[in-house]
DNA sequence: TTTTGTAAATCGGTTTTATCGATTGATGCT
DNA sequence: AGCATCAATCGATAAAACCGATTTACAAAA
């Protein structure tokens, strides 16, 4: 049995007339014959009447009938459900973002969401380490964060922008008004940083072994919001690449001297694993932000 | 797409690896491939992602793999209906049958019934005239009445028995004793008789005319227990086949003297409509009580 | 790192099957 | 009776499914 004899079988029953049928089907009135045959051979049961030049529908043409129509109508619905998925209009996107990349996202979203109302999203924030986790248990279609370190060859990697590191403080402090600042003056400070597996602590941690500077790290923190309260608090300092602190008041920050002291944001995703189109049009709108 | 590729495609779901799928669908993982390869084509999305020599489903092939399920889940309902249907597990007969032969067919019913519970029934009492002209519309698989004068060569006919035509009359009657009687003698009785579409009673009024006799006819009535009643009140008389009568009390009937004063139960049905096969197991059990 | 084994894709050739056009036979209509 | 029509059938052809062998890409083991 197959869809194709379906569709002939219903057509035949819908015009009870084999030939009319046929044209309509755009097939030979020999092959409807013939496949109708075969459909009622391997069903071992007649499907229609055949009175003469006439033909009317079997009890058994007319049970069957039903479940005909709806074998069809599930595939022909699977075929529109994916074309719903190509045109956006179904489908879902799950996204991993560091913190430091917040708003870049929450901006495309917002304008994703006008065009496409009907996607939906999954945003997971989290450290470097967690979303790659994530990305390669296929929880994630994509990762938005910084460059790493180690680069795995089944991913695929997309370059944003880049991004200077600063010092982050408040308005009140005596440094606001620096242009920049070296790292051997901040190694002096009383610093807040961002908990361990965040990727621009190991970074700035890996800045200061180089220059055989030790920082005062008085507090670490996994939540960045906090972070950024203690910050304008005026009593701890904390480094953060420049993105990560857009539109927020009450903190200046000010670029670190020395060289690759930027970090480049980054798109991540696995290779071999289709890209869904969704994706790719969010990936369009965000690139046009950047 | 054809239901053998939705078939091929929810065996790779389940297995997750082509060469097994291909292996328990008794094909080479050669032809799996391509026909996976086939239907992504036609879907113009990929359905599994290759990562490496391991493959898992892409967001298309969850989304579709239900809808596939459904559409082969549907035709294997269907077939499993028409064996069901073979094996008289469903379906439905409708027999017409004119009042003369109810008892054959109450007794027939009964006995089907106790082997077949779940074939339903639709039982059409009615003139000879009214279950032809039904037969002819496809509302009845099958009819029982007594022979026509005039056949159609579309309509095949079985005969089931023969049965005399007799004088029906009370038990309290003084005719009650005889063992036979002539048309002559009944032209000077009252009679009631069946209406005009009845096939007994074009059959009777014949016999008087091949005889240049004419009966006396006090009631035509449609409705042969009412019929029956009337002769009971030792009023009137009438003229029915002897099995019309059978398992009646009160009444006694008399055989009618001369040739041809019998008349055969038959079978109609149409040529070229295909017999269902809970049918042709009701006329074996209807055959044999004969 | 190299080797080995494994899984999917691909290629070329074969078999199967769907399809067609022409014809036949049966039937209904004029 | 003759004509037109419709489904079935036949023989031939084109299309498609299928297979085995090979290739490619990877993963696991040495």
């Amino acid at each position: 049995m197959e869809l194709r004899q379906l569709r002939y079988f219903l057509k035949a029953k819908e015009l009870l007339n084999f030939t009319e049928a046929a044209n309509s089907l755009n097939i030979s009135q020999s092959t409807l014959s013939q496949q109708i045959k075969q459909l009622e051979d391997e069903l071992q049961i007649p499907l229609f009447n055949r009175i003469g030049k006439r033909i009317t529908l079997t009890e058994a043409g007319e049970l069957f009938s039903v479940y005909a129509l709806q074998s069809t109508s599930k595939a022909n619905e699977g075929l529109q459900l994916l074309k719903d998925l190509n045109n956006l209009n179904t489908g879902k996107i799950a996204i991993g973002v560091t913190y430091a990349l917040r708003d870049i996202v929450t901006q495309t979203l917002v304008k994703f969401n006008d065009q496409y109302p009907k996607i939906e999203f999954e945003i997971v924030f989290g450290t470097s380490k967690e979303l790659i986790e994530k990305l390669n248990h296929f929880e994630l279609d994509i990762i938005l964060t910084f460059e790493e370190i180690l680069t795995e060859n089944h991913f695929k990697y997309q370059t944003l922008f880049t991004s200077p590191m600063t010092l982050v403080t408040s308005t009140n402090s005596d440094l606001k008004s620096r242009k920049s600042i070296s790292l051997k003056e901040i190694s002096k400070l009383s610093l807040a940083l961002p908990a361990k597996g965040y990727s621009t602590t190991q970074f700035i941690n890996d800045a200061f072994n180089k220059n055989n500077l030790h920082p005062k790290v008085a507090i670490e923190i996994n939540d960045i919001p906090t972070l950024l309260e203690l910050v304008k608090s005026g009593k701890w300092y904390t480094i953060l690449t420049q993105t990560t602190i857009k539109n927020e008041k009450e903190i200046v920050c000010i670029p670190i001297e020395g060289k690759n002291m930027t970090r480049t944001a980054m798109l991540i995703s696995i290779k071999e694993v289709y890209e869904k189109k969704a994706v790719k049009v969010f990936l369009d709108i965000l690139k046009s932000l950047v």
